[in-house]
DNA sequence: ACGCTTTGTCATAAA
DNA sequence: CTTTTATGACAAAGC
């Protein structure tokens, strides 16, 4: 299907598309209806395919500009990550991550490889003594995050020099993940200071959780239920869920590994479960965060660090503990579809040829007033936005099960964010370079939607709302108020944060819209189709009827002749066709009637018989 | 330049 | 009355 749609486009892209396709199928569920019905209407399929691609793409680029985010953050917590040349990729676990790492540098500075160094850091710091569980684990769960079924996509964004489809080897090279780097992540994925820290910045949203545990997963994930599988309708949830949400962490933890190992986790790789405090993971993610909030910071630490203890004391890791790792499904979907448009709209304003222009600063003024101009300049203005960030994190850094929920998607994008500025310089040099000859040709539209989803999310930058827009939208009323009323929001963010709220809902219920539309109309194809072939069946059956009754009358004429020719007269004579004629009345009798007195035989009726019985 | 498509948004009605 | 949903209409952008 993909291929004959893509003809069209350049035979690399061709490829890298369809590798993306086969391994992306939930993504492109959203309108398959329509590619299925045969409505001959290739250009309006190949769209269809291209948006998606670029949906994927860009989830994939926010992915990764977490990742670079994350990097970023060591770097301000004064860990800085020495980025070897792109030239020296690890060969076999290190490939996929440097796929992500490259497709993010398309856009971005090529600095990426600091990420692979980092995962070879990792890789050799952590000696191979995993049970068996976890071993299995990874291949089913640690590996995705890496090498997620969206994972593919990446390569298409790759730029054709540092494709080489050859070393990048997609999924198996991640198969062939060392053990002990495998190990190693899922040890990070399991650290339930990982989720203190993914939690951390919604404090104020939901006070009610007290019970420790309520980090983990499962409690976590009840609150996304309110997430409407409406959201992902590009795609089957079950399946992209658990990818979405490694690949979430993918965006997060490998980046925090890194740190990791840059730090504390080179000298004590094996005790990472016992030596990570809530502390080590905040000084991670959020190191600004930490010294700047130190006071409730320290409250949380205590509050989550017996938490962790209980946690972590319970088990070893098995598979059912890593994917219980992801929030759930609304999870996925939530920092997926919320998160990573939010990023790639930041990724769009970096990437768009107005964001190039980093003067304008006057956007965080907090006045509710917003205009595409002010959104521009807010694009423009990654400073103040990436300001406005810092000062949420500290604000929100508290641990909450709905703040968990929500800090899951913040947090993810905190670092982007944060990392916006260094991104912009680094990205526009590379597209004045030319870079935005990649194979996609659609940056312009991807960059056009990026910013779209960034509108409301840029002004909630600029007026500090400090709620991810996904959370806005997506929350349900009850928890939306709740929100609302803990954190002290003035009128001009209260509107804003309706008008987003709004505005989500409604996007989301056009899209519903139009594909219903859509879908009635190739019903009713449909429908016109088969009323056109039952036309058709009735036709040919009316002429076969036509053809059956005329045969039926010359039957009837012939008897008629028959009979006619087999009367007599008194005299034994024949009566002449030509004077008379044989007519039947309602009760069966025949009777022979003069042509001159057809019209009253009875009354001139010469002869009765019955010809019939 | 023109037309078409897609998408977001607004206005409005209905639930 | 408020919120959500559905839908027509419009505008902007891309192709």
């Amino acid at each position: 299907m993909i291929k004959i749609k893509q003809p069209k486009k350049k035979q690399d892209d061709m490829n890298l598309i369809d590798i993306l396709w086969k391994q992306d199928i939930d993504l492109g569920a959203r309108r398959e209806v329509f590619d299925f019905n045969h409505r001959q209407k290739e250009h309006e399929l190949q769209r269809q395919l291209e948006l998606q691609e670029e949906k994927r793409l860009h989830l994939l680029r926010e992915q990764e500009k977490a990742l670079l985010a994350q990097l970023q953050l060591d770097e301000e917590t004064g860990e800085y990550v020495p980025r070897p040349m792109p030239s020296t990729p690890l060969p076999t676990a290190v490939a996929p991550l440097q796929v992500t790492q490259n497709v993010s540098f398309t856009e971005d500075s090529g600095d990426a490889m600091s990420f692979d160094e980092c995962l070879q850091l990792l890789a050799e710091t952590f000696p191979v003594e995993e049970t068996e569980n976890i071993s299995v684990c990874l291949d089913t769960t640690a590996v995705v995050p890496m090498m997620s079924p969206e994972q593919p996509a990446l390569q298409p964004a790759l730029p054709p020099a540092s494709l080489s489809p050859g070393p990048l080897s997609p999924s198996p090279s991640t198969q062939m993940m060392s053990p002990d780097l495998e190990q190693a992540w899922v040890e990070l994925l399991s650290l339930p200071e990982l989720q203190q820290c993914l939690n951390m910045q919604m404090e104020d949203t939901l006070e009610t959780t007290t019970n420790p545990l309520s980090n983990s997963p499962e409690v976590q994930s009840p609150n996304y239920s309110f997430y409407p599988a409406t959201n992902l309708t590009e795609g089957g949830t079950n399946s992209v869920c658990p990818a979405e949400f490694m690949n979430a962490f993918d965006g997060s933890l490998p980046s925090m590994a890194p740190a990791n190992s840059l730090g504390e986790m080179n000298t004590d790789a094996p005790q990472l479960n016992t030596d990570f405090t809530a502390e080590s993971f905040g000084e991670i993610f959020y190191p600004n965060a930490i010294l700047e909030e130190s006071g409730g910071q320290h409250s949380l630490d205590g509050n989550d660090s017996d938490a962790m203890s209980d946690i972590q004391n319970k088990a070893p890791f098995t598979p059912v503990d890593l994917y219980s790792l992801s929030p759930g499904d609304s999870f996925d979907k939530h920092s997926l579809k919320a998160e990573l448009p939010d990023s790639d709209s930041g990724i769009s304003s970096h990437t768009s040829p107005n964001a190039s222009s980093p003067g304008k600063s006057v956007c965080g003024d907090g006045s509710y007033h917003y205009s595409d101009s002010d959104m521009d300049d807010i694009d423009q203005n990654p400073l103040s936005v990436e300001a406005d960030y810092s000062e949420m994190f500290s604000i929100n850094f508290q641990p909450d099960d709905v703040q968990q929920v929500l800090s899951v998607s913040t947090l993810l994008r905190q670092p982007q964010q944060q990392e916006m500025k260094p991104k912009q310089h680094k990205i526009d040099p590379e597209e004045e370079s030319g870079q935005n000859d990649s194979p996609f040709t659609k940056d312009k539209q991807k960059r056009r939607s990026d910013v779209r989803l960034s509108r409301d999310e840029q002004r909630a930058k600029a007026l500090k709302i400090p709620l991810s827009v996904d959370v806005i939208i997506n929350l349900p009323v009850d928890e939306f108020n709740e929100l609302m009323s803990k954190h002290e929001l003035n009128e001009a963010q209260l509107a804003l944060v309706r008008d987003i709220r709004r505005r989500g809902k409604n996007k989301v219920a056009a899209q519903n819209c139009r594909k219903r539309k859509m879908e009635n109309i190739v019903g009713l194809e449909g429908e016109l189709d088969s009323l056109k072939e039952e036309k058709e069946c009735l036709q040919s059956e009316k002429i076969q009827n036509r053809a059956n009754l005329k045969e039926m009358k010359q039957q009837l004429n012939r008897l008629y002749l028959e009979v006619f020719s087999m009367l007599r007269d008194e005299k034994g004579n024949s009566y002449s066709p030509s004077d008379y004629s044989l007519q039947q009345s309602t009760d069966g009798s025949v009777f022979l009637v003069p042509r001159g007195l057809q019209k009253s035989k009875k009354k001139y009726c010469i002869y009765t018989k019955e010809l019939w019985s």
